[in-house]
DNA sequence: CCTAATGTCTCTAGCAACTATAGCTTCAAG
DNA sequence: CTTGAAGCTATAGTTGCTAGAGACATTAGG
């Protein structure tokens, strides 16, 4: 059995965040010992690897309960997992495409500065106007609504 | 002068965040019309123009704040703007990479899978164990919302 | 001129996903 | 046996908003 520093040393989780999951039921309550410390077993550590990388693959910690709570149930059909890492990767898609938009509008603005005074810095005329970019890079909810 | 709500309309902004500006300082206590009511001028439009398109390239608040006020003083030298935006675009970038591995490694997952019951899935399967990605995707910087 | 509908006001609380602090108790090493 | 690290709870802060409550202001129609 594990201390919790020594799980999250394990797991690459810091202590805080181990007991903020257990707060949102993301872990279950850990087995105490006599004083009172937790304690954490093969399962818990195999629990919080799993939720630590999907952290790192971009889930929201409400699809990794949802995929947790599947793969819980090994006889139901999967479907309902791809659809979760289907829809995660839309999402990256996503913001990869407008992340190479904002990036291509950064760079034209930091080339194209000359570098003087304030008053002549393309860096912040561009940034007053946006008819001065060349790609459409609004966010895309606020662009959609209104 | 604007009232508040054709500001934001104009602006693309919705009402509560101006607001939200005004009360961190970002944007100047706005004058008030006889019945308390705040009323914007030219000024204030571009100001928030200005807020709106930075935020749409990704820059921080915190880092907007700075640009305002350097774009206030025009005499000054721009290499201040110039490194913050270029800190901006190597933050970008950074990001992009990341979600590049992210995207190959989703995409891997989701293909993989042949989909049948849990008990078989690849995506489940990955997630548990991150020996089985190809890529090294971990190390999570902050993953802001863009 | 009155009324109804919308717009605006302040204030508070909530969202994700943690992170940090304070003030304790417990544990392990020397 | 003492000391310092590690653990405990509870609360508040972070970023950039967003939503709600309840009251006041403004405007369009009849
Ligand atoms: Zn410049
Ligand atoms: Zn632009
Ligand atoms: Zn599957
Ligand atoms: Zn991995």
């Amino acid at each position: 059995m594990l201390t919790i520093g020594k799980l999250g040393e394990a797991a690459g989780v810091k202590v805080p965040t181990i007991r903020y999951y257990e707060q949102i039921g993301l872990l279950p309550e850990a087995e105490r010992s006599a004083g009172n410390q937790r304690l954490y077993g093969r399962k818990a550590q195999e629990r919080l690897a799993f939720i630590r990388h999907a952290r790192d693959l971009g889930f929201t910690l409400e699809a990794i309960r949802d995929l947790l709570s599947l793969s819980d149930r090994p006889d139901q059909s999967c479907a309902a997992a791809d659809a979760i890492a289907k829809a995660q990767l839309a999402e990256v898609e996503s913001r990869l495409a407008r992340l190479t938009a904002l990036k291509a509008e950064l760079e034209r603005m930091v080339v194209q500065c000359a570098g003087g005074k304030i008053a002549d810095c393309r860096v912040i005329e561009v940034l007053g106007d946006h008819s001065l970019c060349a790609t459409d890079h609004r966010h895309p909810e606020t662009e959609a609504t209104q």
